[in-house]
DNA sequence: TGAACATATGAACAGTTGAACATATGAGAA
DNA sequence: TTCTCATATGTTCAACTGTTCATATGTTCA
């Protein structure tokens, strides 16, 4: 149970970036590659990129190459629906 | 929107220490006081004290004084289904 | 093969964070 | 009021994190 805690706890580090956060919503609108991603999110390839990846090591999204392009969408429900709810909370707040 | 990003990355952050979550998932159980949290945790009072501060003032808990004591619980069902959903999401990695 | 493009990676630096310690506040009892 | 008990708060510090810059990898096309 211990080790469960700790890797939920590093589930929810990943949704704790307002970066990371914005780009699973720009991944919410379908598959896009990096560059995109980099222009809806505005910043720079090298930002995006590394984030990407901690995204990706947490199966938040997936991958796969097209060409010279690496095309990035959403893993699973989970995603949307954690941060739905997260939504809900905070817009229920007093 | 982007505002809500912020409070959305804000919220998460906080699950995402471990001590915090164990600290859900004692209260999960019912209402508990500050000494009966520090010793379900193993964390020192002023450490547990801290997080409940952290916790409470993003609305995941509530407290309500009793005597010398403060009696803290979970704020509401949103808590312990982010959790939950959480946990569904890193039971399911390959 | 080599140039051009798309993305990934490594290092460094500033900003943030959790824990520990010491101390302060607040409530009840005497 | 004064003494405890229960909890909160302020400060310090080591560890961690996100971004930037520079560079490397990998793919396509000529």
């Amino acid at each position: 149970m211990d080790d469960r805690i700790y890797d939920l706890a590093d589930l929810f580090k990943v949704f704790s970036d307002s970066t990371r956060i914005r780009i699973l919503y720009v991944l919410m609108d379908g598959e896009k590659n990096v560059g995109d991603i980099s222009e809806a999110v505005e910043m720079n390839q090298s930002a995006v990129s590394h984030q990407l990846k901690t995204l990706k090591t947490s199966h938040l999204v997936k991958v796969r190459r097209d060409g010279k392009a690496m095309l990035y969408s959403l893993a699973d429900d989970h995603v949307e629906t954690i941060l739905k709810i997260g939504m809900e909370h905070i817009s229920e707040e007093d």
